[in-house]
DNA sequence: AAGACAATGTGTACAACGTCTACATTAGCG
DNA sequence: CGCTAATGTAGACGTTGTACACATTGTCTT
């Protein structure tokens, strides 16, 4: 029993050496697919190594724990919602005034923020379920393509709107957090709170009235 | 082999009966203090059972699933939120101004309910993690002393807002839903997420601005 | 009063999970 | 060429949810 290490020429989970050679990777990328289809919950170090055809144990010489690698999925999470930002963002790029531009990118963090909530209800979950401080909310491993995570993204847009004269600089401070709140306690009623059986134009509605009364209460 | 029955005078975890008499509510209960301690993740089958000194499958003649158990401490933990909103309201009760009256009465849902989730973190998360749709959200079983549910006090003071003339009517509609988004959203902020570090009197500062932004955004 | 039935609790079993310890393999460096 | 550290595997233990069969008992009917 045991067969004793790798019969030459055997191929162990679709793979022919004994080293994985991007395990760590794989192994992310595997928690983010189950994190996609059940959200944070679903992120299990055995299934993840299951479908990165490796033993259970491999992951510990990745990650100390469960939690660790759930951290990872939920960085890479964190950037997937950061591009969809920017991707909200880059459509609403072409505004000729510059006050009216940095109100429409101020809107975009939240329009895509809200967006990537419903459209991938598991990775939003996990992204910002696990439990994250203000060091991590602005590591590199977070971001998106254009290298800044969700939160700076929105501070950005904030700064631009006190540069532009459109906020009060005495209302700047912690605006993040107020804009922040409002849009992700939306998210969550709509994912999975009272609100989860919404119509998309209904929704919609919801998300610019959401927009509108941080827009105007900041 | 299995010690048929059981011997007349034994008694199993603590309890002299075959019949344990209240085991759904004594579930219930050992669910709420797991729920306490560890969120959630942590309101174990098992764990209740052994808590009610009771065999683990003894519970499923009560709940279907360990889903069905967390819903039940789902509701009583609503229950609790609804009683924590009631205290709140019931400081400023002895408001002459029929119309101060009806904003501090508005304001103290958003304080109670933000209260409520930095003294009970875990039971908090319980009541609004698990999904709950717009019907049970205004059921009896998750109602208050006053037999109302946190939805209920919202909207109640909502449709106060309006009668006393605080609030126009053609901004009633779908109120309650952007007043919930911004505090629930700072609960969670506040709770699992980047702001869970901060002092008890910035945590108070904030709660104040994000009920400013929603009485002035609304 | 006696016996049937439904409600309630127990015991056993299985699969999946996280994680510990020991061992096997291999890359890279001297 | 051999040593060492990095990486992967095997086996085991305790936890969880839950299915199935069985035991006990309150209650209702006859």
């Amino acid at each position: 029993m045991t067969t004793i290490g790798i019969p030459p020429g055997a191929n162990i989970g679709g793979r022919d050496t004994y080293r994985h050679g991007d395990l760590s990777r794989a192994l992310v990328e595997a928690g983010v697919e189950l994190a996609r289809a059940g959200g944070p919950a679903a992120v299990a170090l055995r299934a993840a190594t299951r479908r990165a055809g490796v033993s259970p144990n491999a992951a510990y010489r990745h990650f100390a724990d469960r939690r660790a690698l759930l951290e990872a999925v939920c960085s890479a999470s964190q950037g997937r919602v950061a591009e969809a930002i920017e991707a909200e963002q880059a459509l609403v790029a072409d505004a000729t005034d510059p006050v009216a531009a940095a109100r429409l990118r101020f809107r975009a963090v939240g329009t895509g923020y809200l967006h990537f909530a419903l459209a991938e209800p598991g990775l939003f979950q996990t992204a910002f379920t696990a439990s994250t401080d203000l060091e991590s909310a602005t590591s590199g491993s977070r971001a998106g393509t254009s290298g800044r995570t969700p939160f700076q993204l929105l501070t950005d847009a904030l700064d631009r709107l006190v540069t532009v004269g459109a906020l009060p600089a005495e209302r700047r401070a912690e605006a993040e957090f107020l804009a922040w709140s409002a849009v992700h306690g939306l998210a969550m009623l709509l994912i999975t709170g009272p609100l989860r059986a919404l119509g998309p134009e209904q929704a919609e509605g919801l998300i610019r009235r959401v927009v509108d009364m941080v827009e105007q209460g900041l």
